[in-house]
RNA sequence: CGCGGGGUAGAGCAGCCUGGUAGCUCGUUUGGCUCAUAACCAAAAGGUCGUUGGUUCAAAUCCAACCCCCGCAACCA
């Protein structure tokens, strides 16, 4: 029994999960339940990210407690976890003491990589942040939220010396010590990291309130990637405890607009406390509602609870596991998701469910229980082992097709009809062991399912009284 | 000349690396079947593979130039 780490970017908690938080826990989850099946042991992690000046203003605006105001949102984000059916292990909060308190040792373990300088550029007191030359030019020196002038400003922050592992980050990328995922990702972040600069990580107190306090000067609280990037190890239990069972993680699922922080930052750090990179990076797209990013000025951000409600839990991981590629953006739309629903889930795979068991049920026969033999499933496997999920599940349709198709070709209610039980019950037999691999294949994806298609085989069997995936 | 991705049937995509009759899913049309959730099975229609030029016996595939879309450029999941 191998021990694997899988790891989700923690979310922000400014607002309310939409459909695009879903998609680094759809993927970690099947990764995770896939893992186990095969027989490994997994930690499976989860999170908020808490601190901020955004989130700060955002409980002030709600005239909320900060404190309340995330808690509230931890509790969203959990029970969304739960209706989503994501099997994480463990759960990090950003404000809980224990990852306070390890952060803090962790900038004390880097303190020979961080200095401080002064930083001078172009600052908004409506946002509360320093702007780009660029954006300054755009905007003609005015900002364009608050209709106020940007001011000069000069602070005196804390950096961490990114520069200094740059070649080790190259190193480790181009030899798939950390293995990023896609390619075209890769090919980015080598790119990028010619041009990383260090990082500020602090801001002084007056100006960020709700964060950690820099270690031995009051003045200055953690930056939040700084504070964030480690919740992956404290959560371990680091500085404090050895990890070694655990790190370095199998894979960390982000998105792609967080690549670059996982990707040279965050190794960074690692490098910096001596501890191994992780093994694999997977970068995933971002969901698009009618071929737009979601925003709610735009009107198309989709509930994510409303399509669960609506359908179930498996239905909706179907469609973003399947339909949603795993590394490009793709699109959500109400008529995709009605028709992958309609065509995929009820019809191909719900109908041929309730026919199987429906011939059975008028001619009961034992099904036996065999052991799974993995090498049957070599083709599956190395699609999994790749995350190349959408493919996979092409697979495991192939054989859900086939499955009907030889339904029909078989007519096993004319052998039924004809009195030839022998032919009948070895056709059954047959169709049914296929169906019970089909659920095998489909247990990491669709849980849920899964478990409705075995049940409905073991004993007495008998059509579901309700099917598998209704139409309305 | 910032970086990256892409332009293939009505829609969504594969094929391109390793040139050789253009493929998948959905939709449309027709036929078959009746065990099943008006489901399932079979067949058909539908494409000058962004444009132009080059290499080659042969180019969606290799090379060059150009046009058009879409992401990213320090906190946006």
């Amino acid at each position: 029994m191998t021990k694997k780490y899988i790891t989700t970017a923690i979310p922000y908690m400014n607002a309310a999960p939409h459909v695009g938080h879903a998609m680094d826990y759809c993927l970690a989850d099947v990764c995770a339940r896939y893992n186990r099946l095969i027989g490994n042991e997994v930690k499976f992690q989860a999170g908020t990210d808490e601190h901020g000046g955004k989130i700060f203003r955002k409980a002030k605006e709600a005239g909320i407690p900060v404190e309340e105001y995330v808690s509230r949102n931890v509790d969203v984000l959990k029970s969304f976890l739960e209706k989503l059916n994501v099997s994480y292990t463990d759960f990090v909060r950003t404000s809980d003491e224990l990852h306070k308190r390890n952060v803090q040792e962790i900038w004390r373990k880097l303190k020979e990589y961080i200095y401080t300088a002064k930083y001078e550029g172009w600052y908004c007191s409506g946002c509360e942040r320093f702007i780009t030359e660029k954006e300054y030019d755009e905007n003609n020196g005015l900002c364009p939220d608050h209709k106020k002038p940007y001011e000069r400003l000069e602070e005196t922050n804390y950096y961490f010396k990114v520069g200094e592992f740059k070649d080790r980050i190259r190193e480790a990328i181009v030899s798939n010590e950390m293995v990023i995922l896609p390619e075209f990702r890769k090919k980015e972040v080598l790119k990028l990291l010619d041009e990383s600069p260090d990082v500020s990580i602090s801001r002084p107190k007056e100006q960020l309130s709700w964060g950690i306090p820099v270690p031995d000067d009051d003045s200055q609280v953690m930056y939040v990637w700084f504070d964030a990037l480690s919740n992956y190890i404290t959560i371990l239990g680091y500085p404090e405890k050895q990890i070694s069972d655990w790190w370095p993680a199998e894979v960390q699922f982000v998105g792609k607009d967080v690549l670059r922080f996982h990707a040279i930052i965050w190794p960074a750090m690692l490098l910096g406390l001596g501890l191994p990179l992780p093994r694999k990076l997977l970068s995933h797209g971002m969901v698009l509602c009618d071929g737009q990013k979601m925003s709610k000025t735009v009107g198309n951000v989709v509930d994510p609870i409303e399509v669960i409600d609506k359908h179930g839990v498996d239905a909706f991981r179907y469609y973003f596991l399947r339909h949603i590629d795993t590394f490009a953006d793709s699109d959500f739309t109400w008529e995709k998701f009605e028709n992958a629903y309609n065509n995929e889930l009820a019809n191909d795979l719900g109908n041929l469910v309730q026919r199987l068991a429906v011939l059975v049920s008028k001619n009961q026969i034992d099904v036996v229980d065999e052991d799974i033999d993995l090498d049957n499933y070599r083709e599956y496997l190395k699609l999994m082992d790749q995350f190349e999920y959408t493919k996979a599940f092409d697979y495991i349709w192939e054989r859900i097709q086939e499955l009907n198709r030889k339904i029909d070709e078989e007519k096993p209610w004319e052998m039924a009809k004809a009195g030839k039980t022998t032919e009948l019950i070895d056709c059954l037999s047959v169709l049914i062991r296929s169906l019970l691999d089909v659920s095998w294949m489909l247990s990491p994806f669709l849980p849920e399912t899964a478990d409705k298609i075995n049940n409905i085989f073991k004993g007495k069997i008998e059509p579901p009284k309700t099917p598998l995936f209704p139409k309305n």
